[in-house]
DNA sequence: CAGAAACCGTAACAAAGATTACGGATAATC
DNA sequence: GATTATCCGTAATCTTTGTTACGGTTTCTG
């Protein structure tokens, strides 16, 4: 029970440097603010998570690990595969778009180590993509698309929906997009995938 | 001449301050730094430039003119519009993705006050575009392709060709393209476009 | 060549923030 | 209820860095 206590905590001091980092950015985001934030120590805060990146490594983490979850909820159910793909894509363009993964993004671009991008990529890009490469065997099965490699057509997939909104995000030039931009941009994008797969 | 002299001293310290960037990110590129880098006096840089931000609002400006400079000129030949995009595609992609485009689009990340987005957006990307507008617009003259929103066309031709490659290379994940990764993935897209446009 | 302006090298100043330390309070364990 | 580990609040330490200042040198101007 002292466990699920700290859990608990954790989650508080990882909901406070999310405010913190939307609202200052990885530069601007200090410890001691952090700690201020969430009511917590600053020594608590260096037993936890040992340094500032290791902090910002379990955010990148957590993160990661909700937006696999709801992909693979979206994945366990039995409609057909394009339909799942209507669902699913809303979902994951809001989930890349947002304004945590905006900022952990950022985040990433400013750590200078490199770690931080690349735990945000091996957690996120690179555990979805197999996700997505199943979801398009299973589509191919249906006979609702063709195509020959499964990477280069997910690929495709991940550039006509998410394109460019990440990077223009990123730099601060696009507001968090709205529930039903995502859906109208993801009806466009099944829309031409059947067009050139079709 | 002594103006020539300024000038080209200035492209002196703007190169140190591009090796100083790339290789130490924004945050980790000082003042200092970069005037030891371009073997210039502190004072200097902040004579001309302001201050730190004011520098990289310079690096931004000059990286931009460049790029739309290079547009233009491939913009001017007299070849039909799809040979010129076949022949822009890779450039553009190239310059959008590499090391100086990415450092700048770092920094603007990092940059808290957001200006630095600002001005890379708005030279860039909101500059960029008017000039691949006309281009498509000669396309469909040609009848090349066929559209009704011309902002809509073009915005599907750079998701094509940029897609997630910017924030891919912003987080670190990806290395500078290859002349021939650009020509192919222009390729791609010039060919994805005529079957969706066509 | 004399005087002025600009520039280099170096150092000084001040603020910010990562990291560590510590006394008092709180909660867990026995 | 006593002991012990953990945590909070606060502050101290130490490094980095943006910014300013200044003497000596080079460059321009006349």
């Amino acid at each position: 029970m002292r466990e699920e206590r700290k859990l608990l905590r954790q989650q508080q001091i990882e909901d406070a440097a999310y405010e913190v980092l939307e609202a200052k950015s990885f530069g601007g985001a200090s410890m001691q603010g952090i700690a201020k934030q969430a009511q917590a120590s600053n020594e608590t805060l260096y037993n936890w998570y040992g340094d500032k990146l290791g902090l910002f490594q379990a955010l990148v983490r957590r993160n990661a690990e909700e937006v696999r979850e709801h992909l693979e909820a979206e994945l366990e159910s039995d409609h057909d595969a394009l339909s799942i793909l209507s669902t699913l894509g809303p979902k994951l363009l809001a989930l890349l778009t947002g304004d945590r993964a905006i900022a952990l993004n950022r985040a990433a671009a400013a750590d200078i180590s490199g770690e931080l991008g690349a735990t945000l990529s091996k957690e996120g890009r690179e555990a979805v993509f197999p996700l997505l490469e199943k979801m398009f065997l299973r589509a191919r099965d249906e006979g609702a698309i063709t195509f020959e490699h499964t990477g280069e057509a997910v690929a495709l997939y991940l550039d006509l929906l998410i394109g460019d909104q990440q990077i223009r995000r990123v730099i601060g030039r696009l507001p968090q997009p709205s529930e039903t931009f995502c859906q109208e941009r993801s009806e466009r994008t099944v829309k031409l995938l059947c067009q050139l797969l079709g």
